[in-house]
DNA sequence: TCAGGATTATAACTCAGACAATTAAAAGGG
DNA sequence: CCCTTTTAATTGTCTGAGTTATAATCCTGA
């Protein structure tokens, strides 16, 4: 039991058969060492394996234990100190850095977080950022919408209905149409922070179709906000959104508490 | 004129004297050669330099022009790839990204952005967005914060007012102040994103106070928030923020636009 | 006993050169 | 013209060495 063995193997099986099941499903970053295992010391710290504060072993050491060459896991180290979750210092080490200081919002990040089941309050506070965000944006999107965005707008709309988000189709539907409405609202920073909580809530959203089959179909939701910004009538996309977001909460938070709950 | 001379050294030169000029004042990331090297093609791809969908050259030549191993010139590309600005792929290169794919909150890409005179478009997204997060944050302080908080809140406040915008001390109190509002939403999520918009927001008050004088005294207008927050009084928490931030605005935009009119 | 400066040991950092794996693009075959 | 095979360019990975920064220790002197 001194050599602890990889949970996971890291990297490629030798000349095994391709990897279908993992590549094709939006988990990217695979086939390349340093990629997986940057996911997986995040995954770690995030999960708390390793804490806030706490040295990790030397690079000489890690790199031998998982069996990978010091450049792979240097590269990796420094996509997670990229991420502000680590910091290295010659001779002091590296070591995770304190939880204030992690990019929350990087995509991700998010996406890590969501790997694991994520605590109840991060979500919920995710939520509450995009009952801060969304609606103002949505609000913003009214005003300032070309018939360019509602077109991309409406297929994305569209899709969502022939697909569902049931499927990945339909998952990235909904992506498109938010990331649109984001677009419209020329608002670059906006865009960037709601294209990091798309990203998290299409994870939620996959997570909730593990637990439950979906209760609601969100497609006449979308097309109110989507309504309202084509008639450019701003209050009315701003409230839109708003319950469309609470619907959505209520969603995950129905599939989420139900192991808590009885 | 075949091999292009590098703007700056890169590296520290051998054994000169300390630098103690850019060390000191808040550039980390010195020093340790892949980050240079980061930091300095960040600024570029911002600047426009490297547009999006362009290819750099390839490792061997880069590392070999910019006389660094193809490790740190590497590891750069990493941290690069960490902030959605780069993707590599094997034959294929590493190419710039899409622009809305660059997490552009991520407090170092913010830093890098305000190196260079940002757009007066960015500014103005980034405030728009204060606008949309703080007030609303301030809002959920009023009605989470604890005795704890205040206080933090109230020696941050006291510090501004002591040292002022125009010391270093006295732009990290300010930065406290707002972490530790922040922290009183008790919502992480928001949080790291105001951290982000923190740290931009230190960078433009720098900016402001390179190209004048700083007009109007700030500590007032925080204590407005203080004290409504103190008193949990959440709407004007909300409406104080509010205020707060079109000033800083206003400010910001006089300082920008001086060297437009006239 | 303690403060301050020199010393040391340890870690990250950088380098060089080789080989492997991936894949875009070209070549070839039906 | 489409599909398959080959090729070649590029990133990815590995190894082993030397360098540099710095936390910790030791030492000196007050």
């Amino acid at each position: 039991m001194t050599t602890s063995t990889p949970r996971t193997p890291l990297r490629r099986q030798s000349k095994s058969m391709s990897p279908a099941g993992a590549q094709s499903f939006g988990l990217n970053f695979q086939g390349r060492l340093h990629g997986a295992l940057a996911h997986r010391l995040g995954v770690d710290i995030l999960k708390g394996v390793y804490q806030p504060g706490q040295v990790l072993p030397n690079e000489i050491d890690s790199s031998a234990n998982l069996d990978i060459s010091r450049s792979a896991y240097r590269e990796a180290i420094r996509i997670l100190a990229a991420k502000g979750m680590v910091e290295s210092r010659p001779k002091a080490g590296t070591r995770v850095t304190d939880r204030k200081r992690w990019n929350l919002l990087d995509p991700e990040v998010l996406g890590w977080m969501f790997e694991t089941e994520p605590s109840d309050d991060f979500v919920k506070g995710l939520f509450e950022l995009r009952l801060i965000t969304e609606p103002a944006a949505a609000e913003l999107a009214a005003l300032r919408r070309t018939d360019a965005h509602l077109k991309v707008m409406g297929k994305a709309l569209d899709d969502m209905d022939t697909y569902t988000l049931a499927t990945e189709a339909g998952r990235k539907a909904d992506l498109d149409f938010h990331d649109a409405l984001m677009n419209a609202t020329q608002n670059e920073a906006l865009a960037s922070l709601s294209h990091s909580i798309g990203a998290a809530v299409a994870w939620s959203t996959r997570f909730k179709q593990r637990h439950q089959a979906l209760t609601r179909d969100p497609v006449p939701d979308h097309r109110r906000v989507f309504d309202a910004i084509a008639r450019q009538d701003s209050s009315a996309a701003r409230w839109c959104m708003e319950s469309l977001i609470r619907m959505a909460l209520e969603d995950t938070q129905k599939s989420m508490n139900i192991q808590y709950l009885d």
